[in-house]
DNA sequence: CGACGGGACGC
DNA sequence: CGACGGGACGC
């Protein structure tokens, strides 16, 4: 980078590895002024921002390197959904790919936030977590062991939550422990015995571990607080997430705060997240309050979601206008952060499952996700639902009916209220019926029946579709 | 002789 | 949408 003899430069740019941020940023923000942001992360080694050759303009990219990994993954995790300089974009902030590399894929958190140890093979996995706590929390430990034997190969694997930690322990830790970052498991798609229907992340299933990354709050300091002097409130958010979202998603997930609407994601040249949303509310408090609850939260896990307050054009420039504003604010900000006397308007922050929050509103409380039972399964028994005043989208459908086991698959009949769950078990297809009939979902209210047979082809037994 | 360096699984 | 310049150390 500039200032820098370039050789060593050449040769710096992955040395450490990791240590060198890849910004996306307004093509207004200077190199100046990137540095100045980052300033505080770190020993900045350097600040490039990448301009077009002919024009000299700023391609509304650059690269910051720093001394360490671990400065450059705080700043990442700090920075990252900021506005730099008012009036620009949130930045993007990432971790460069390095330089001998030919991807342009983002680095993930997942890629950054676990190690592999070389340990004492009389170490247990609890013996791991103490060594490695101290860097920071820790989502698990393993240690590898002979699977017939049990007993341990003397190598291990820590994963934190955030790169940084990954980072620090890799930097810090003792040298005999070997620490480097462990290669992403390789996506072993697992043959699926089960795949049927949409794709579903393991994330929405109900288990525990989920629920440690539930919201933020739960976490005080760990995720940088709004700043409630400063008076920008407004009842539009833009929302960065690194993760691709779909419009449904986020828009079921603001709208468990009652008055959002408008929602749009921002979708990138792929048709496919990655970009920002915006969503706005009927009221300042709302907006407040989806920023304070939601900044921060991982959606999915690993992926935090990023909430700024945005222009929504209203004239705040009136010292009144903007006192109110600023009073509704504060008001909204007491509230949640003294918590229980919220919990009417949205659910504390250890509520049980995430999947539930992640898309589904009812007034039902539904048990945790299953797996669907394999697609060529025989059918016994088939449920006929009546939406009103409109037919729920297949994933919501999906997500709600699988929970009580055995699930082949939805079926919606096309231009019509009406749909068919398919069960592999006749019990599951009760319970489910017994659950949800008359109940709502997403605003939506559902008949659930039995099935008559399908009319056609009946010819000896009835045949279960 | 005698102990360095090695290193990849599964929430 | 958003991925990589300019310029010369020291043998």
């Amino acid at each position: 980078m500039e200032e820098y003899p370039s050789k060593q430069v050449a040769e710096n740019l992955d040395d450490p590895p990791n240590s060198r941020l890849f910004v996306v940023t307004s093509r207004s923000v200077t190199e100046d002024e990137l540095r100045e942001s980052f300033l505080a992360f770190g020993d900045i080694q350097g600040v490039w921002v990448v301009k077009d050759k002919q024009t000299k303009e700023s391609k509304g990219i650059a690269y910051v390197k720093f001394a360490k990994s671990s400065q450059a993954c705080l700043a990442m995790e700090d920075m990252h959904g900021k506005v730099l300089v008012e009036g620009t974009k949130p930045v993007k902030v990432f971790i460069a790919q390095s330089r001998s590399s030919t991807r342009h894929r983002d680095v993930e958190d997942e890629e950054l936030t676990r190690i592999f140890v070389m340990i004492p093979k009389t170490f247990s996995e609890e013996d791991l977590k103490e060594t490695f706590k101290e860097y920071g929390d820790i989502e698990y430990c393993v240690i590898i062991k002979n699977k017939t034997t049990g007993e341990s190969k003397g190598l291990g694997y820590v994963r934190y939550y955030k790169p940084s930690q990954a980072a620090l322990a890799i930097e810090n830790c003792d040298k005999t422990y070997r620490a480097i970052l462990a290669e992403p498991r390789t996506k072993n798609t697992a043959p699926d015995e089960y795949s049927g229907g949409a794709p579903r992340g393991d994330y929405m299933g109900g288990g525990d571990p989920v629920n440690s990354y539930a919201f933020p709050m739960a976490e005080p300091g760990n995720y940088q607080v709004m700043d409630y002097r400063s008076g920008d409130f407004t009842r539009c958010l833009m929302i960065s997430t690194r993760a691709a979202l779909s419009q449904e998603q986020i828009f079921a997930l603001f709208d468990l705060i009652p008055g959002m609407e408008y929602c749009e994601l921002q979708r990138d040249a792929y048709g496919m997240s990655k970009g920002h949303a915006l969503i706005r509310y009927s009221n300042l408090g709302s907006a407040v309050y989806a920023k304070e609850k939601l900044n921060g939260f991982e959606y999915p896990p690993g992926n935090r979601l990023v909430v700024n307050f945005v222009d929504d054009g209203e004239d705040r420039s009136s010292p009144v206008g903007r006192m109110a504003m600023q009073l509704v604010a504060a008001q909204m900000m007491s509230a949640v952060w003294n918590g229980p006397s919220t919990s009417q308007v949205m659910k504390p922050p250890g509520f049980s499952a995430v999947s539930t929050m992640s898309r589904i509103q009812t007034d039902v409380n539904l048990p945790p996700m299953k797996k669907l039972a394999p697609p060529d399964s025989k059918a016994k028994e088939r449920l006929f639902v009546v939406f009103s005043p409109s037919p729920l989208p297949m994933e919501v459908l999906e997500d709600v009916f699988c929970r009580f086991g055995s699930l082949i698959e939805v079926h919606l009949v096309p231009g019509r209220k009406v749909g068919y769950m398919k069960y592999a078990d006749k019990q599951c297809a009760d319970d489910a019926m017994a659950v949800l009939h008359g109940r709502v979902v997403n605003g939506v209210k559902m008949k659930v029946m039995l099935a008559d047979p399908p009319r056609e082809e009946s010819h000896k037994r009835p045949r279960i579709y």
